[in-house]
DNA sequence: CTGAAAGCGCTTACAG
DNA sequence: CTGAAAGCGCTTACAG
């Protein structure tokens, strides 16, 4: 309650004001002397400096902004846990904001506010105008599990989500699937953009061509519609093999597929998502799926952000590997033929 | 980048310093005219109030600390996502903390020094030191989901987890199991000290006893080793039916039952969860589970931690009615007997 | 190593 | 309604 301040330590320390100051600056020069009388002072007072008073004339609020739409798809929840632990072993702390995107401009104007030293951009839905804003603002900026088109300004973190969406291709012709379909995310965002086109490049240099496609907005309820579109048909017009943009939205084609429409899986047909959440492992879903490398991913984002905020003014675009993990999901249809 | 203060404002407006500040705190008295002149100087310069700064004077941060500590489990980043839209909606804005049992002092600390208005403390597993030392400095800490004994300092919101308990353990008797396990969260947590008396009292009041019990700490993995060990003897020797403290270890219950132990939920065994998180809903999983209101417990935490810095003296204690929602992971075992 | 002093960018009595 | 001034609690040149 009694808020005690420096001056406080000071005069019960028999010391200056700056004295308690440099022996809560760490590298300052404080005798040892001096040091143990401030230090006992400021116990027997309880006193913490006032982070605000010294962010206020350092200009560093030791706070990033972290910005996400949505914490439903468990990816992100993850990343949340993980990056504001990196940040606080650093000393920085997270200022989260969850924002939707009509919200952009207040969340803006108070990110600015706030004095924060960088912002993470990790929501896929979010207008770039925000990144972009902070950035000319002089913030570091980094985006994560996103780029933003035509941008020399932002930094980025991404898997490469273009070669993602070529392993599923190939893994799906390799196990002899012949009516493979895609279910999209978002599909302005760069993720689906870069994961589809991925998947397309690939399927062409077989010889293919996308059997089916819809639109699911990386919504559990919207993909389970375009599953149960998709779907509808007799056997020999719906696909044996889908693609969908993410896992969060793989699991809802997965019941829909299963719950409502009676096909079995993978024998009626496969099922590929992305990002290797945690439910991908679950016994019941067993989804092949695309790993994101989380912790590479929030080891680049913490490190870019940090130097950039140290002073270095290079930003760049950090693409990490990303590898399949082929689970029960999906069949080998061609040794299925071989033994029939 | 350069930083414009109200000062620049002022100037560019020809108006003083201090009504700049007046035009941009509502209530304030400034004439229309003064008022168009600095929005006007404002927005060419695009100012924008330094928050650091207004806190400093206004001992106001507007920030609430939530403290967490680990987003595995569902349930907590729903929370998370509304209680930050919630606090935003009131202009407060969320510090995120994940702290493990051991950063508990070092927590504390940064808490303390970023002078935040108020506490979420939304952990079943932390320390109650944190609370109890945040509120003993003045700071209004609201219990998310949790309780602490002897406790007449922090608000605490929850469900009502020991009626909860006993609504398990009456569906569970009413559809006829007999022999009926349970496996715990984290023995001393409040949660599943409530959730267990609640479930124990009931079957009592029933002639009935607690038929196995295991600990799960609400550790997914560790809640599957628990269900191996508890199933693993022949049908007559192992349960017929478990209620598991949280939906997160009965999922991985659920499918250590199925994959490893070969069982069928609910034929052979039934599962009953608690939070009704989203996964419960799935289709593989059809989790029967007692909800937890989310949204009313986030609304009475808003609610009581605004109260509290706008200077409402009284601490309570909220409790919400929570409700068994059932689905098919539990079996009329009687109706079969019935007809069998 | 140490202290006095200026100043970070605001809010808010105070006097007019 | 308006401006000059004090002050929130720190850090950091500056001089000694």
């Amino acid at each position: 309650m009694a808020a005690v301040t420096s001056l406080d330590v000071a005069r019960l320390a028999q010391v200056s004001q700056s004295a308690v100051s440099r022996a809560f600056t760490p590298g300052a020069s404080v005798s040892e002397v001096t040091r143990a009388k401030v230090e006992d002072a400021a116990r027997k007072l309880g006193y913490r400096p006032n982070a605000i008073a010294r962010s206020l004339i350092t200009r560093r609020s030791r706070m990033i902004a972290v910005v996400m739409s949505y914490l439903d798809n468990q990816f992100y929840p993850v990343v949340l846990e993980k990056i504001s632990q990196r940040l606080q072993r650093d000393g920085y702390h997270v200022l989260l904001f969850i924002a939707d995107t009509r919200e952009v401009d207040s969340v803006l104007s108070e990110i600015l506010q706030y004095q924060v030293d960088g912002l993470v951009l990790a929501s896929t839905a979010l207008s770039s105008a925000l990144a972009l804003r902070c950035s000319d603002a002089g913030i570091p900026v980094v985006l994560f599990n996103r780029t933003i088109r035509d941008n020399h300004t932002c930094s980025s973190v991404t898997s490469d989500n273009y070669e993602g969406g070529r392993l599923v291709a190939r893994h799906l012709v390799d196990t002899g699937h012949e009516r493979i379909a895609y279910i999209a995310g978002m599909e302005d965002s760069s993720t689906n953009l870069d994961r589809e086109r991925g998947f397309r490049d690939s399927l062409a240099e077989h010889g293919r061509r996308c059997f089916a496609r819809a639109v699911g907005n990386y919504d559990f309820e919207q993909a389970k519609a375009a599953a149960r579109h998709m779907f509808a048909g007799p056997a020999p017009q719906r696909p044996d093999a889908v693609f969908v943009a993410n896992d969060h939205m793989a699991i809802a084609v997965m019941d829909a597929l299963r719950m409502e429409l009676g096909l079995r899986i993978p024998l009626d047909v496969s099922v590929v998502g992305f990002d290797n959440v945690r439910q991908a492992a679950w016994g019941s879903y067993q989804l092949t799926s695309v790993e994101q490398d989380a912790d590479a991913m929030i080891e680049a984002t913490a490190r870019m952000l940090l130097d950039q905020i140290d002073g270095a003014v290079q930003s760049s675009a950090v693409v990490l590997p990303a590898r399949l993990v082929v689970r029960g999901s999906t069949l080998r249809r061609n040794s299925l033929k071989e033994s029939a």
